[in-house]
DNA sequence: CTGAAAGCGCTTACAG
DNA sequence: CTGAAAGCGCTTACAG
């Protein structure tokens, strides 16, 4: 900035309104411009940010990218954030817990982000107390602990679960195997749990052989842990806590000579697109990612707008999306294309019925 | 760090040095970390770095990150720079031209990260000029325009898609057609040339109304496109122009009553997860996604460690999976477990014969 | 081992 | 409209 300056013949204060877009004479302001041109010069965005306090950034911090479920998600940030003048940068943490906080605890230093929106799949008391000490405004995508005072989005994984299972139930199921994500992570447990409270309200059976967990929420690891539950018990129904989990099943299902509904009905969790991938599509519980996203973004530009606002917590309501892989028939039992990008159509970030204020 | 110092009774400088780890004397480094932990102190990166010229954080930028192939990506940038002890910071621009130039040009400013990954969709001469003024080190994914000074990636479409359409023929397949992605980005007017090109070598007819081009990278939008082709001629195989074109293809297909191969072999591009989602599973020209992250990582490193390097650009060369929708059956031709996940079997993002060096 | 001081590259009242 | 100067919060020779 000093060259620029100095080839333009002014002082490094005119330099910067200039090029900030404060007035100046046009004279001053074309050699100005002219000389930053020349020299190519480019701000240094941390003497800015340390100058300005902000740097017009926000952080979105997810455990891994690859779940397309984060996708939807990140769109749902990255729309209210943009329209607000925000820049939106990722970090994928893999899904170490350690790592996570560690990554934590650089975002939420200053001077690299504005704010914060973490959704990890482990939430642990250190995280939470990295994140309730966090200077800059943070907001958590995911059940917390009780009593962390965090803004914060969350779904009733178990409501949605239950409305599969009633699905299922109404379709005269009453053999329902669930195939389980991790149950070292929080959406793994929850999932878990769902079923099996749903399971009892339904009177359906608790046998533990219908339940089979992954160690990971992949395609890989679902065959795997899918395997166990075939060759171990027989059931005409699978729910699965998520679509990519479900998509694996089908695929063994297929393999075997298992017709998908005929002989096993199958859901997912997430809505996410590939439930159109799949042959049949892939009936799902949409926890309605994109509109999390969305709220969280809403709630983190309420906090940058005031930190004294009182802790807020928002809740979104899952609705089951019913496709192929439990009617067999193409049509959807709701509105909608059925080959439609279910993440897309279903989902207006700005608004909605199935948004719950709480407390 | 004021508050800190005071707090402990010593200077800021030490409070610096004990918090970067540099020796002290027990009992005041004690003292100094107790008063940090109480005032739940987090050091102001903005500062840091501009005292440090560096951020130790390196910026990924690509279009959308909805393409499971950007995902794997990301995948191999992120293993080799956290490796070397870099933080990944991920910028999704949409696929806007404009939005790209002035993300890349925020990027490249000093500050901000210590080096940059762009692969951009669009690839327009003001945006060469931004990168090639950049002062901080940026390798691009994607071919460039001749001359542009730039460290860089690349990969050869055009004979990835004349490996597709070689094994197509090989099977017997004479009507080719072509679903193309849309024809204003990169990949889009390189993989129809390549098609075109690999079509007249093999003798296949070069009939325009083999070819349609989607408006976006979208199953949405391939359905379109893929109408289009149907309503207006008859094919015995299809060539995607990527994974999730050719899925919504076959999903059409299976609409129709089109069996996949026996009617109409299919073939995609990427050779991302998604091939493995689809019923029969997707033969795909991989072109290396993770590996070209994992190419382009180590290139930005070196550039790091040696500013005055000569430029230099490496050729990712594509490969074959030959998968069901193909030859129908469920043992695939070359290698690997049929239903494991191929980013992850196919890549090992740190060696490997399909790297090529140029100049 | 520790403190006082300079300086990283900006922005912005404050004068003129 | 423009310049001189202070200061954002760090780190690090330089003394002691």
């Amino acid at each position: 900035m000093a060259d620029v300056a100095r080839e333009a013949g002014v002082s490094v204060a005119s330099v910067s309104r200039v090029l900030n877009g404060h007035p100046a004479r046009p004279g001053t302001a074309d050699r100005i411009r002219k000389a930053a041109a020349e020299l190519g010069y480019l701000p240094d965005l941390a003497a800015r940010s340390l100058k300005m306090r902000r740097t017009e950034q926000v952080s979105l911090v997810v455990d891994d990218l690859g779940n397309p479920a984060y996708i939807d998600m990140m769109r749902g940030v990255e729309r209210v954030l943009r329209d607000a003048g925000y820049r939106l940068q990722i970090s994928a943490i893999g899904s170490d817990a350690d790592l996570g906080t560690s990554t934590a605890l650089h975002t939420v230093s200053r001077g690299y982000a504005d704010g914060l929106i973490i959704c990890p799949l482990r939430i642990n008391a250190e995280l939470v107390q990295v994140l309730e000490a966090s200077p800059i405004p943070v907001v958590v995508i995911g059940t917390l602990p009780r009593g962390a005072r965090l803004d914060n989005v969350t779904v009733d994984s178990s409501s949605g679960v239950r409305l599969a299972l009633e699905h299922l139930h109404g379709l005269g199921r009453r053999r329902v195997a669930f195939l389980g994500g991790p149950v070292d992570t929080n959406p793994g447990t929850r999932r878990l749990a769902g079923f099996r409270t749903a399971a009892r309200a339904l009177g359906l059976p608790g046998d533990p052989e219908l339940e089979s967990v992954t160690d990971a929420w992949t395609y890989e690891a679902a065959l795997t842990a899918f395997d166990r539950l075939l060759g171990r018990t027989d059931f005409d129904a699978l729910l699965a806590a998520n679509d990519v989990l479900a998509i694996a099943a089908m695929h063994t299902l297929h393999r075997r000579g298992r017709r998908v509904p005929q002989d096993v009905a199958v859901v997912g969790v997430d809505d996410s697109e590939v439930t159109a991938f799949s042959t049949p599509t892939l009936t799902s519980v949409a926890l309605g990612a994109q509109r999390r996203g969305a709220m969280a973004a809403r709630l983190l530009l309420r906090r940058l707008a005031d930190p004294e606002a009182p802790l807020r917590r928002l809740r979104e309501v899952p609705r089951l999306q019913v496709r192929e892989s439990t009617t067999g028939s193409a049509e959807p039992v709701g509105a909608g294309h059925p080959t439609a990008q279910p993440s897309t159509a279903a989902a207006d970030p700005h608004a909605g019925p199935a948004e719950q204020e709480h407390r």
